[in-house]
DNA sequence: TCAAAAGTGTTCACCGTACACCCATGG
DNA sequence: CCATGGGTGTACGGTGAACACTTTTGA
């Protein structure tokens, strides 16, 4: 039998996550947050997080946590950073690694965060939170904006059918800029990713606005290729 | 005092290091392996490694593990991933977080590598690494380049003074293509953060090529304004 | 009929890229 | 004097950015 490494210390890990969703009602960016129900800092907003489980690799923790707060499977999770200040957790030496996550909004389950008490916070809103959660939200921001300008990640967080307005909403909160819509639909257009259907949506203008798919076969092929998107 | 988390599981964290050094007697790019004398797979090649110690951080772990190896300080890092999964070890459960440094080949000690029976090994030439470190370090040099095209991050990799073709050398080394040194020397002009020295080279011609220094001071303003460094 | 959002092309400036010749020097 | 690498400028095409009017339809 293999000799174990036997005078090395070991610390917990967490992971926590950085949940994003987009609000079709209000066409806003929105992380999820959760009330701790438990010490320390009971009472005060936090991201949702757990510690790592012996059987498991940081995104099976990543992919359990997550599902255990919006009960969905199959989210786009990536990994961002591992966070090991001393003492970033009061109670005990953890270090923590964040993953975030993309999910359309519309179809997370609202009795499984409501028993979490969680709830979904404007990004441009975001409230001060324990530990070094703040810092990890941050930074998510930079890579999702970094990822989004690189692939067409927002589609992860709307609905199958959507918009070619509704995806420019999406990308101006997540640049937190204004896009020309000429320009952003040339842009899109040019990927050849989408496919636009018949119907309309017709509840955000009397004229109504075709509805668009994402072609997933053409997508993957462009994933594989390496992409040129850029925005 | 606060209630410890009692029952969670702890696990053993591993810092890993990719070392990049540009040697200029070659003009190539060279990450610095060590030869493992100590089970498992003693013998085989492996990255520079450790164990995280409770009274420091992650990138405290990597600094310390560097220096025990290469005799620097100040050298710089990045933390890059942290890899989980199960058996990656296979003595026993260990999570390991990466980091790439850069430093200066010509400044290392080279005693300490030698004691420590360590190799610089050609990018392209790199052996077969124990455990997921040959996946680590594909990961570095993505990131590497990344960076590269992102900052001047070359820098950190030369001597103080070098040569506008060491320079070009250097990134063709890490983006493994060639550049066209007119459009090169015109766009790193044009990020003036280069000081142009009187004296030349003549080691690698005849008529001898101009040194260049790196001018802190602009270079940190540009950082500050964000760069629009872009190879 | 009017208000409100959807849809659609063109122009211009800038940047990345391709490309070839002369210069200085040591041997 | 010649071989070797160093240094320099221009022309072209493509891409990103700016910009305004017409269409549809529910109220």
């Amino acid at each position: 039998m293999i000799q174990k490494y036997k005078n090395e210390e070991k610390v917990l890990v967490a992971v926590d996550c950085i949940i994003f969703g987009f609000d079709q009602q209000d066409e806003e960016l929105k992380i999820l947050l959760i009330k701790r129900n438990f010490a320390p800092e009971k009472g005060k907003w936090s991201l949702m997080g757990g510690f790592l489980h012996a059987d498991e690799t940081l995104k099976d923790a990543a992919t359990r946590i997550l599902h255990s707060l919006t009960g969905l499977h199959n989210v786009y999770l990536e990994q961002l950073k591992a966070y090991s200040e001393i003492d970033r957790d009061p109670v005990e030496r953890t270090i923590s690694v964040t993953y975030y996550a993309l999910i359309n909004i519309e179809a997370h389950d609202v009795e499984l965060i409501k028993k979490n008490s969680a709830r979904w916070f404007k990004m441009s809103n975001c409230p001060k939170l324990i530990f070094d959660h703040n810092e990890m939200v941050n930074d998510a921001i930079e890579r999702l904006r970094y990822r989004a300008s690189t692939q067409p990640i927002g589609f992860e967080l709307l609905p199958v059918k959507f918009t070619m307005r509704q995806l420019q909403k999406l990308y101006e909160e997540i640049m937190d800029e204004k896009l020309d819509k000429r320009n952003f639909t040339k842009k899109i257009n040019s990927f050849n990713i989408l496919e636009k259907l018949k119907e309309k949506n017709k509840k955000s203008s009397k004229k109504g606005s075709f509805l668009y798919k994402f072609n997933q076969q053409k997508y993957q092929q462009k994933i594989k290729n390496g992409f040129g998107f850029k925005i």
